[in-house]
DNA sequence: AATATAATTGAATATTATTCAATTTTATTG
DNA sequence: CAATAAAATTGAATAATATTCAATTATATT
């Protein structure tokens, strides 16, 4: 056995996927070329990143899910992209935004379990710039990525 | 002008693509039918949901992004599925999660603008059995759906 | 150890994306 | 409002890709 699987899903988490243009020529009723035209236009304008796939994260070991705001320290806060960029480099952490309001980052996360989590804010999002943090855990997940479970 | 880009987008959101299996074998070194045979094993698992498009969404006019935290009434706290599963009807929450903590629900909304965003709150999101919201808006992206922008 | 099940693979085929040149539509400019 | 340029649409031909199938190998089960 190759272990494929846990490769694939790594790869499909940010692409190596490509638009179906005969199926949707069918579903629009208009040629695929034209389908195809417009695709690679959206593409050049920048308008789509990427075609990846969604997974149901309970079955492929990632079924913890939570959401974590964060304050910065002072120092931080007026740059915050420093630390921001370095978050977003972990896998296990689907989305960085900067907010309004009493905290100042939203992230979304996504473990094995709980015990994998608090490992994950001990080693990555505990550091220096992150005073404080609050987690919001999913107990359940209706949609996701626009994509109903 | 046969206005495609539209509808390509709405379908992208869901799905209408496919792995790119002979992309893959040669990054992977394998076979092709190797990879195929474990991309299938996958989708017939239902670890794999399906296939879709992640977009740039200040680029597509939905610039807006807002995450919304909603209490709900006594009365639908014990069955919260019949409202979250009204609200993933709609194609501008891309998130729907049972959470815990001060609040009952989390949702991620992606609108055109602040105005739109407030038609939605005032439409969709204020109804019965939501008794109060709080909208953390998001300042800046850096990373959504595994993606960084 | 014997058997059943699952995974891998190459060759053949079916399907699909892509290219290209021609045509139509839409936008621009004097 | 023509005249011209740019953008979008399309069919036919080709290139690339997914899929099927049967055979082989590896793994699991009893």
């Amino acid at each position: 056995m190759k272990d494929i699987k846990p490769k694939l899903i790594k790869l499909f988490k940010e692409g190596y996927c490509t638009p179906q243009i005969a199926k949707i020529a069918k579903m629009l009723k208009e040629p695929s070329t034209t389908i195809h035209y417009n695709i690679k236009k959206l593409e050049k304008e920048g308008k789509i990143k990427t075609y990846k796939a969604v997974f149901d994260y309970k079955k492929i070991d990632e079924g913890f899910c939570a959401f974590v705001l964060i304050s910065l320290s002072p120092d931080e806060y007026g740059d915050p992209e420093r630390i921001t960029k370095e978050l977003s480099k972990h896998p296990e952490i689907e989305s960085v935004d900067i907010i309004t309001g009493d905290w100042e980052l939203m992230l979304k996360v996504r473990t094995k379990n709980q015990d994998e989590y608090y490992n994950l804010v001990r080693n990555v999002i505990s550091r220096k710039g992150i005073i404080k943090i609050k987690t919001l855990t999913s107990l359940k997940q209706i949609k996701t990525e626009f994509v109903c479970l």
